[in-house]
DNA sequence: AGCTATTTGTTCGTATGTATA
DNA sequence: TTATACATACGAACAAATAGC
């Protein structure tokens, strides 16, 4: 059934309801009216209705909660994570300290799962590298690496970020043999490895880049995302030795309604209200 | 109904197909079972596998055609847009030759209709500047501008972007009176809007930042978008005076499954095939 | 605490329209 | 033209979460 010049219906309620949204008709947190009566109101169905309401809640412009009903989605204040710049660090080092910048450590069910419990946040397991990873730090699938994340939570705002890191294995280890037989001696400490880097590999270089993607499986739960509407913010950085070789690969997992990501400039000018809260 | 501990059924059915597809039981490409098909594999019913269909066309897993099929999305190559560097350029200038970088210029019919034929590509029209874009140039609503915009397509991949500035007009032309009396002398060309600012306020700085959301409306079609589960990456750059002033703003939207950004290295070593295509 | 009304979530059946091969 | 596949739409029933009394 097509009204409108063989549009559909609910795309039409659509077009409707998000021009009430983006001109302020129903302001942000506000609820919309029930879907019984949005129903009636448009002389449609309830069905109709909610895939009306499905679509724009993918374009991130509401929220429907459970028993209460649908909301304008407020837009929450981005922080920014700052690309560049002269200083970087090892964000996955044991002695490095977001509470600095106002981050504190969580846990995240998942991720403990997902690795068995071989490795805890902030400390470093060997394992090999596959699929996308092999080919950005440009080696051959199975070659040894060394593996460290961590779950970060903003302290004021709760936005959560994931980082993790890759490392090539036999940069800060010594491994021997191949296949069962293979032993790895790391006489480097997490928290040493980039300055070991720096001093066989230095002076070291860095390429940062960011995309976005769709989240799915556990990330919502993980980034405490909204469940759908909102893209994944990535941040990818390559550091590289004095000679242009790939040595580590970190990525930085964000919501990405609730961060940027921005080329420092020049002199670096740190928002004046501490909008910044992660240098890569 | 809820069979496994209390999860819907299309949701355990999304589950599925989703696991079929990362591991590469469905290739890139290929075509899945129909919707009765899986109704009757899954002993469900057909509106349920569309829900769990339709959770992974969100998800940017997978792609429907009407009359053909439900696909597995391919992940198309993405091309770089470089931040930063030195050398930066009017991207709206009537000279600017984006041909140069295997860009050609487009039309698109809702650009056109919206700014009611006033502006056409890489002209300039006078307009107040009003919401977020006021705040980014740290003006006040109303305040003069400078609008200009461009769609452009990547000759080879079809990839579409729209670039978009603002400046201040007064910085450009003379402006007298207020309100309905006003009136606007501008000696200074378009193609010489950066060349004047230079003299003017130089040496000019910029600040490069990207962040993303949701596209909706019109921006699906304009861009050549996947019309659902595709992020879109957006650009901004500011350009800052010798002290700090906001000058301009100029953003680029782009499809999130084609582009990333990447902040330029010292050493700017663009991908030896080529894959720079634009630089801001 | 419990109860109730309200609101959204899930699932089904069914029918018809439309695009594609 | 025909068959197949997806798109739209309605009605109905029950489940589950929430808020208020």
């Amino acid at each position: 059934m097509t009204d409108d010049k063989g549009t559909a219906r609910w795309r039409i309620i659509a077009d409707l309801l998000r021009s009430d949204v983006v001109q302020d008709h129903y302001q942000p947190g506000q609820a919309l009216p029930g879907e019984a009566f949005l129903a009636s109101e448009y002389a449609t169905s309830r069905p109709t209705i909610r895939k009306a309401i499905a679509q724009l809640v993918g374009e991130g412009l509401l929220t429907v909660a459970h028993g209460r009903g649908t909301f304008v989605r407020p837009t929450p204040d981005r922080r920014l994570i700052l690309m560049g710049g002269s200083e970087r660090e090892d964000l996955l080092s044991p002695t490095y300290d977001p509470a600095k910048q106002g981050w504190e450590h969580v846990t995240v069910a998942s991720e403990a799962e997902r690795t068995a419990g071989r490795v805890t946040p902030n400390s470093a397991l060997f394992m090999t590298i596959e699929g996308s990873k092999a080919d950005v730090l440009g080696v051959r699938r199975g070659r040894m690496g060394v593996y460290r994340y961590a779950y970060w939570q903003h302290t004021k705002t709760r936005a959560r970020i994931h980082l993790c890191s890759y490392l090539l294995a036999d940069q800060v280890a010594t491994i021997t043999g191949e296949g069962r037989g293979m032993e790895i001696d790391s006489e480097i400490e997490p928290e040493d490895y980039y300055a070991h880097l720096e001093r066989t590999h230095g002076p070291l270089r860095w390429i940062t880049s960011v995309h976005t993607q769709m989240p799915y499986g556990e990330t919502y739960e993980d980034l405490n995302m909204e469940p759908i509407g909102t893209p994944l913010l990535l941040v990818r950085r390559l550091m590289l030795s004095k000679d242009g070789r790939p040595l580590e690969f970190t990525e930085i997992e964000a919501p990405g309604d609730r961060f940027e990501a921005a080329a420092a400039s020049e002199h670096d000018q740190a928002g004046s209200d501490g909008q910044v809260s992660l240098r890569v």
